[in-house]
This record gives C-alpha cells, sequence and structure tokens, in this order.
DNA sequence: ACAACGGTTGAACAGCCGTGCAATTAATTT
DNA sequence: AAATTAATTGCACGGCTGTTCAACCGTTGT
C-alpha cells in the first residue's frame, strides 16, 4: 500500500492494452478484497500453528506423538527431545496453546497426545511434501 | 538423550508394576525407533515448508496468491504486502524455494501463482484452524 | 547505445525466539 | 510434616530471522 500506483497503471496498461485510473482503483479494490477476505483473526490463528509447528524440537514432538497413536508420558518424550526439561516443557506448552497437543495429568505423571488437529495437518504434510 | 533414564525406569513400574532394566531398554528403543521412523530429510523438507508459511508476510502472500486463483504480478503483489519491493522479493524468492509458488517472467513483469503444495496446505489449516 | 524500469541480491542491523538455569508448584512417599 | 519427585514458570542471553538500504542485472523503449 505505497504510492508507486504508477508501476501497477503501466502494468495494466501493459495488460488491458488500455487503461484508465478507475482501472487502476479497479484493480487495487479487487486486490484489498482479496487481502481482507483473509480475515486478520484467522490468519493470526493459522500463524500461530504454523509457527508452532515450524521448530524442530516441536515438530518432532508433535510428529512422534502423531505415530504413536497414543499419549505418551513427558519422561518418555524426553527421551526423543533434545532439549533441557524445561525446554521440552515451554515446547510442549506452546504446542497445547496452538491446539496441536492435549495434556493431561496422570498422578504424578503428565501425557501429552496429538489432537486431530495435529494428525490432519502431519498427515497432509508428509503427503504433498517429499513426492519429489 | 540425558541420562535420566532414572525416570523412565520408574515410570514403566507405575505402569507396568514390574519393570527391569531390559525393560527400560525395550520402551527407549521403542521411542528411538519411532522418532527415526521421521526422517531428518523428510523432516527437514517438512520444516522448510512450515518455516516459509510461518510468518506474516509470506503467509498472506500465498493465501491472497491461493484466494486469486490465477497468477499475479509483482507489482501487484506490492499492494497486498505490507514491505519493501526488497522484502517482497525475498518473500517471494523463500516461498519458492520451500515450492509454495512458481515464478515465471513475462516480457518485463515477473508473474507468481501458488503451486498445488500452497493450495492443499492452506486448503487444509483454513479447514482445521478456527472451526472453533 | 543509453536511459528507464521491473525485479533481485547481498550486507547489515534490530527485534524476536528458542533454549538453559534457577526457583517454584503439585503430587507422592516416608 | 518433611523430603523427594515430576513438571512448569520467569528470566536472561545468544543466535537466528525479517526487514531495509544500496547496488546490481535483465528487459524495454528511445
Amino acid at each position: 500500500m505505497a504510492q508507486p500506483t504508477e508501476r501497477l497503471q503501466r502494468y495494466l496498461e501493459d495488460e488491458l492494452g488500455e487503461c484508465r485510473s478507475e482501472d487502476v482503483e479497479r484493480r487495487l479494490d479487487e486486490l484489498g478484497t482479496l487481502e481482507a477476505a483473509l480475515g486478520k483473526t484467522r490468519v493470526d490463528a493459522e500463524l500461530d500453528v504454523l509457527t508452532a509447528l515450524g521448530n524442530r524440537t516441536r515438530y518432532t514432538l508433535v510428529r512422534v506423538l502423531v505415530a504413536a497413536g497414543e499419549e505418551l508420558c513427558v519422561c518418555e518424550l524426553n527421551a526423543v527431545a533434545d532439549v533441557t526439561e524445561s525446554g521440552l516443557s515451554h515446547a510442549l506448552g506452546r504446542l497445547v496453546e496452538a491446539g496441536l497437543l492435549e495434556g493431561r495429568k496422570d498422578g504424578r505423571w503428565k501425557k501429552y497426545r496429538a489432537t486431530d488437529r495435529a494428525i490432519t495437518l502431519v498427515t497432509v504434510l508428509e503427503g504433498c511434501v517429499d513426492g519429489e
């Protein structure tokens, strides 16, 4: 949303053959609508999920929990994640916050399992990445 | 992979009632297998995609291009992304590298469109996040 | 050939993010 | 009740990442 509308003007002239300033306005409006249709709240939520997954420690945890197909104890996950117990806890917290894991306290142990959201995302990612 | 195998030992005693050191070995092996099955190369590729998407500028670009359903010129995208032209270029480059966009040079203009991978991921994300 | 334009690239800097340390809470055991 | 254990939390620091600025390349037009 800077002022270089001139470039867009020239581009539209190239594409349409002709271009009045109202054409530029219209195009800008279309693009604005396209962007607005995303919805900031929604994008924020999706970004939260993406950034939660976009880290080796956290992604590995999710992947393992999905693969396990059952809940695992923190002390078990500790053997998987290459971080301090503290770091592990931070990671798990972030993932719960993003709705990718669910935690359950069982006596003095705490167990985590992957949510449907996590399962779906990991499965799709696995499917569409690396077919290459 | 630290030395606190003792905690896992105690946990397994709790779970199984009884636990010999070979049980701990077995569990550690299971967890190791689970982790190894992920495949470092694959995880790396997936992380690359996730970190590429996990940024407001880049994710917005992908979202817009998917919603547009057609290729858009850099000068059009410039109206959408809230960054310098240079920043825009960096973002687009990163997305191409992650296999989320494809670029095509058309005369003096350059156009980008979303790949199938991007379409799939955005669609799924939109579907499983924020139904809440 | 030169100038202008569209877009990219590399370097540099600011701000964020992941991790570890130390202290803390909650549950269990003695 | 005190001590031990499992796990979390706040803080601080180092490193990574996103952005901008400036210089550059390729194409188009004169």
